[in-house]
DNA sequence: GCAATATGACACCACTTGGTTTCATAATCA
DNA sequence: TGATTATGAAACCAAGTGGTGTCATATTGC
């Protein structure tokens, strides 16, 4: 078993699971709806969509499982209101990489007059990512 | 055709193909090794990895066609480099919920004593999202 | 009790994915 | 020239995905 905590998901499978459940538009069209107009049930979340209320289910199942939607059972009805949590992991991960936009501009100039390759906006990565990407906050 | 500027892709495109490249934790890490180390050929970035060069291979298109990867070939060298932008794409779309945990305290205590049903993050959603959504900064 | 409702479960389908092996091709080097 | 190297292309495969339709089940309301 993990020495610390007894989560026994690594972050890389609650990535792949956020990221998965979220590179599907009808999912983020799902939890954009949960997001703007609150918790719902699962035939009232399908109603808006062109497709069955089984495929909206399923759909709600990969939020679900990504941990995006959570449920509460109400007699027969199935009250789904998002989570946004996992999407923390999403932002905490893009954190290594906002360096290679926020200083873009730098970048770009250093490139320029250090190196001879075309298309290298990562030429200046060795120290970017190294230096800034443990980082907190945001640059 | 689309009326303003000649990009035939939509955004929900872009956001399907670069959370779907996301979404493998190969082609996270073959983006890392590129983030950190700099432009490297195929070959070169497979070695490491558990699984055939023709895989990685894969894996390396498909980060290309979501924009994520860009390659220069010289002679029978393909140089693949990161292209960030596309991360902005991401960042962009989690602005839209970034308050959700940016002002977590404050919700979960205005769902406390608001809301009678449990697991409910998103009560306080209706305002939020309308409201917080559109901002480009930070709260 | 009975009808309507909300939902899950199951079987099925076409397509995609992540991997493999094998072969072809083009560039480089001795 | 001929061997080595870097790569793509193609065929293949098992498993997963996104969808369907049908049926079972539990809850609600008259």
């Amino acid at each position: 078993m993990p020495a610390v905590s007894d989560r026994r998901v690594s972050r890389d499978d609650r990535l792949d699971a956020v990221l998965h459940a979220l590179s599907d538009r009808t999912r983020r069209a799902l939890l954009r709806r949960l997001a703007e107009r609150g918790p719902a049930m699962v035939t009232e979340l399908a109603a808006p969509f062109d497709m069955t209320r089984v495929a909206v289910a399923k759909h709600l199942r990969v939020l679900e499982s990504a941990g995006l939607v959570s449920r509460t059972i109400e007699g027969r009805i199935h009250r789904c209101s998002m989570s946004a949590e996992p999407l923390r992991e999403i932002e905490h991960w893009l954190d290594d990489y906002r360096v290679f936009w926020t200083r873009k501009l730098d970048a770009l100039a250093r490139f320029a007059e250090s190196e001879d390759t075309i298309a290298r906006p990562a030429a200046e990565s060795e120290a970017a990512v190294r230096a800034g990407g443990r980082r907190k906050g945001r640059a």
